[in-house]
DNA sequence: CGTATTATTGACCACTCTCAAAAAACGTGG
DNA sequence: CCACGTTTTTTGAGAGTGGTCAATAATACG
């Protein structure tokens, strides 16, 4: 898994080089990038220490119990993050999109399973590196706790959901979250392409598979979402629907 | 809610003065502790922004959405951090011990009330402050990484725990976990207390109080555990409680 | 002790799960 | 492009885990 440019991408800084001399593929995340806000010479150390990983769709990143040797940023496509029971039960803990990281890991192996969804491109720091890195950019430590901080805050709405929302509650909450961050206009009824499966929402929400298409259905015959297919979602009633999703 | 000194703990470090000329209140947490690995320079620079604070069991340390002020370490005590919907259902997401954080934000705003459910003692750190400190000590940023992503490493086991776990599972997996935590040994019988009620476990697994207290019963027919009163406990058969924890 | 609070137990109910089948969507090769 | 098989989604009927409502028992506290 070789470092790749990815000239597809427009370049914003084509002032930034990596060390093997290709034009440093830059994402297009802006200000939420993790590099963002480095000089040059900043870059240049940072850069360093990156390497671009690609993965195809429904391919597995690391594995549950496997040695934490690599932090991820994501810069296109989407990661689940799951956990197994032994006797196959699986909790989704986690659904990430461009900007967000994984792979932070506190005893020195990962907590979960990581999966791409999509063609997934990623920035990829190895650990070793990032004790140095870190003492070169301190910035880059602080935009990190930053980031542990709001997957933490996203954990625990994702407790109160799972310990004490309704399954129609627990839907309109995941389908409201996934609306914003995927571009979802309130005015625009533009569908949505959703990422993932009935499988994988019901995993994610505590759920079966069952009881997560039968409460699409009611969404939609009560006029508040529609679904030109099963994998296209239009928020039609997005208060109503917020209202649902706080239990209101 | 000033600075006090607990003279009824021993010090190790009697070196350590804090800027009043009060000898300073050690924890008893050892290498733990957030401020263990400081040179005598360094905590006193550490010492000059933090504030000690007590709060009496029951009381309300903030609330959910009120501005995230402070940052606290436990030194002595518990805490329960929970969310609540506007019809009154309530998650706890965390109960916290002597060397845990709480209070980090990512919004400004605390995301989860925070309530004492011991007598407490805490070192708190005004937000406003922080970024100096981290300056002059690096150290103390690498220290608040790591246990934000053990807390986050704890959240991901409770959205397991509640997304796919039956409630047999969830109270072993609790009482397994607490009674670590708290110090409970494999070997001797001595009971340990239980800091909260039925009504809090309940809460904190998702489940209601009188599924907890069947629950619990239910253990204790079974002879894995024994509960010389409701709120102390012993587990007779560690391995088999863990194996019925992890859903073997 | 008497009172208030908390925990336990019981009977019944409902939300979601399980098992099953039908329908729709997708992919592949002819 | 269509026929076919596979996979995914939807819908249905029935069952079960845990919830609700209620009463009793135990505990804590003045």
């Amino acid at each position: 898994m070789g470092t790749l440019a990815f000239d597809v991408f427009t370049s914003e800084r084509d002032d930034c080089v990596d060390p093997a001399g290709v034009t440093c593929q830059h994402c297009d995340l802006g200000t939420t990038a993790f590099c963002a806000g480095l000089t040059t010479g900043q870059f240049g150390r940072f850069i360093a220490v990156l390497e671009q990983a690609t993965f195809e769709p429904q391919s597995t990143i690391f594995r549950e119990g496997d040695p934490a040797q690599h932090l991820y940023t994501i810069t296109v496509g989407a990661v689940k993050l799951y956990k197994l029971l032994s006797d196959g039960r699986r909790q989704i803990v986690a659904f990430l999109f461009p900007g967000d990281f994984f792979g932070l890991s506190g005893n020195g192996t990962y907590a979960y399973t990581a999966e791409a969804m999509l063609p997934l491109m990623a920035c990829r720091f190895p650990r070793r590196k990032m004790d140095q890195l870190f003492k070169d950019l301190p910035m880059l430590e602080k935009k990190l706790l930053g980031a542990a901080t709001q997957e933490l805050d996203a954990a625990h709405d994702q407790i109160l959901l799972l310990g004490r929302k309704t399954a129609r509650e627990r839907l309109a909450s995941f389908l409201v979250g996934l609306w914003r961050r995927l571009g979802g206009s309130d005015d625009h009824p533009a569908p949505v392409a959703l990422p993932m499966g009935r499988g994988d929402i019901a995993d994610f929400l505590g759920l079966t598979i069952e009881t997560v298409s039968r409460t699409f259905t009611g969404l939609r015959r009560d006029g508040l979402i529609f679904l030109p297919d099963a994998s296209h979602l239009v928020i039609r009633r997005p208060k109503d629907l917020a209202r649902i999703a706080e239990g209101l």
